[in-house]
DNA sequence: GTGGTCTAGACCACG
DNA sequence: GTGGTCTAGACCACG
């Protein structure tokens, strides 16, 4: 289920895209799924349709859905997101946040266990 | 120095925020040092001073830096700053962008390397 | 045979139009052959008769095509495709496409081969 | 100046996308120069600003343009288009156009000496 | 003044 | 019923 955080700085186009996105990184949603379409996910959240549109608009210029015309949108697979994914940004975001941390103090083995953690998971 | 790059979709005081940061994180700028003041700063980048003062009041309020009247801007230490940090924001970032380069197909080791060489430089 | 891409963001029935239009091309359907039947094709990829329907009309209308009552679709003559062609609208396609292959650093050669090899191609 | 062709079956802001792409592809907008605001263009044509928002941010996810917080669109380089473009889809669209033209009995050197024009003008 | 986000709601094509 | 397009208009951040 998706909710919204109101309090979040972040638009709400965008914590839609994260959320969906994190469904799928989970595993929550798989390939080939049906998620849920723009009516129902506006009405459930009574915010606009046009405001899911843009979300899942983004979600599919990145690889991670696609639109049937009149069916309704769907789980891509990992390389159609591979594809489409700007791995540069991807790095640079994962090293300023990296640094960051470790500037403040944080123990190298948190971070590798968080990492061992997210890799292990994944391969389920 | 900093320079800026109009074509990023972020704000022009982001930028400049993320720069400073930056330079602090790597150990360019240190505990104690004055940074650029804000008229300096401003006409090298040919942008409103306004700009300048928005993006030093963000990093004072993440406690990067600290003012001192009628002196300017000078860099705090690592202790200002992880008291005023984030952690749960900082940690779920992270947790989402390297969920993400895992789930499109990044080896564990190319990140197990960027980790080790953070921790390694930093601690110069 | 004629397959159906979901991940397609055209429309069905244009899918099958294009599709059915390249084996005219392609030569693989000859002038008075007779294409699968409506109810044939509708079956064979499980979707609705009045979508192959409205994809034959619009072949039907380019020229490609010809029904016969009671006997089924037939391929028509390059003369009657090339008489309710619209050059017009295909040459401004050509000269756009190959205007930003151009723009976007594409050696004319590239090109100049690709056109030798249709105009080779058809001649057969 | 743009102008929209009602009678074209095009929405119009794909028409938008073209026409304002046809200028950079011609050399009428050049690297860097600032494009029609939002506002200005919308009441150009007297159509609804988020016509425009929708065609503008298309041309930037293809690298053609991109926008300045507070100060508009501008125009980006030849290597920024070339980075974000879909070669295999333009060429997917050449070959069946140029395929089409072939079958309707267009000379080989007519297509030859489009291309021959198309290279020579964008060398200029 | 500029782009960015969002609402409210209409009408369309597709199947 | 589904997504796609478009209008009319509001309010915001940025500079």
């Amino acid at each position: 289920m998706i909710s919204l955080d109101f309090r979040d700085s972040r638009s709400i186009y965008e914590q839609i895209c994260d959320k969906v996105k994190k469904l799928i990184l989970e595993g929550a949603l798989s390939e080939g799924d049906k998620i849920m379409s723009v009516r129902e996910l506006a009405s459930s959240l009574t915010i606009n349709p046009n405001t899911i549109v843009k979300a899942y608009k983004q979600l599919e210029n990145e690889g991670y859905i696609y639109s049937v015309q009149g069916k309704g949108y769907f789980v891509a697979g990992r390389k159609s997101a591979a594809k489409d994914a700007d791995f540069g940004a991807l790095f640079d975001t994962a090293r300023a946040t990296l640094s960051e941390l470790c500037f403040l103090g944080t123990e190298k083995d948190t971070v590798t266990r968080m990492v061992d953690d997210i890799w292990k998971e994944m391969k389920r």
